[in-house]
DNA sequence: TATTGTTATACTCTATAACTATA
DNA sequence: TATAGTTATAGAGTATAACAATA
């Protein structure tokens, strides 16, 4: 097996675990993977119409409609209405949005501290570096083809 | 932003635009990404039960059962009968199953050797060592988190 | 005309529980 | 009694297309 392929074979083994593990806090609660994302985007992005977290989650408006739905139905996040355009709707986090929001982040936190307890710093730190060069090298690579694509 | 954190983030944010890039070759067929990793499983291991299949991919017999029902349709494997145990069958890839599965793997090698294809060869044997270290301690970690549940 | 969000519809992945046939 | 696989049922994620309200 090629390094190539370890590399590959390692980040994907590496990400289906790390899923798994951040999935289970969300058992038995109406949280779930999805959900907790948009949580996550509207925390970074403050209050947003459907339509921007559509695009900046990579989801059809329709899919983001079902997880407003319900985030809104469990009290995470609110839709208010859009101040200058009567089309859009804003959805915002409410406290209790927030408060998960804050507990996802100390858990990350957690588990990322966890990952690389056996690892000495300057391991760290290359890992760190050589990850970001790959996922901005291969977003570029994305985008190029996208644009081809539409060629 | 801690190195723990950004490896964490460099690993789901790398695992999610390759998936998306794996995704993409099945649009328009019968395949998805689910029944692709049976069909790699399956290729692994040889001929197998569904209870095998199950336990291999950490997902429930029933959706084994939906998953082989459509690979069976689409011609990419088959059940035949469990030659000892009359309770289970075997399932087995077809010549169309197995010329999807080399068909996935050059392209994931052709992937992969893409991705890493700015990175020097010393490099990419640091970081292919330091994801296998990390997804074998992570994996260790819950198998003991497992445990202490039981108990 | 174009955009925002929703209704209608459909497919897929996933799970648990009950059941049948077999071990 | 236990196991392999299926039927029954249900929730969740996702998509496209048509539509209403608004820009």
């Amino acid at each position: 097996m090629t390094d190539a392929v370890r590399i590959l074979d390692g980040v994907m083994r590496l990400a289906d675990l790390v899923q798994r593990d951040m999935a289970e806090p969300f058992a038995g609660t109406s949280l779930t993977m999805s959900r907790a994302a948009l949580l996550w985007v509207l925390d970074a992005t403050g209050p947003s119409t459907q339509q921007a977290l559509a695009t900046a989650m990579s989801v059809s408006p329709r899919n983001i409609t079902g997880l407003v739905d319900a985030l809104e139905a469990s009290g995470h996040v609110a839709r208010t209405p859009h101040p200058t355009d009567r089309r859009a709707t804003l959805v915002t986090l409410t406290e209790l949005g927030r408060d998960v929001v804050t507990q996802m982040a100390s858990q990350r936190e957690q588990m990322a501290a966890d990952l690389v307890a056996e690892l000495a710093p300057p391991e760290r730190d290359a890992l760190a570096a050589g990850l970001e060069k790959l996922a901005d090298r291969y977003e570029a690579m994305l985008a190029v083809a996208r644009e081809e694509e539409e060629r």
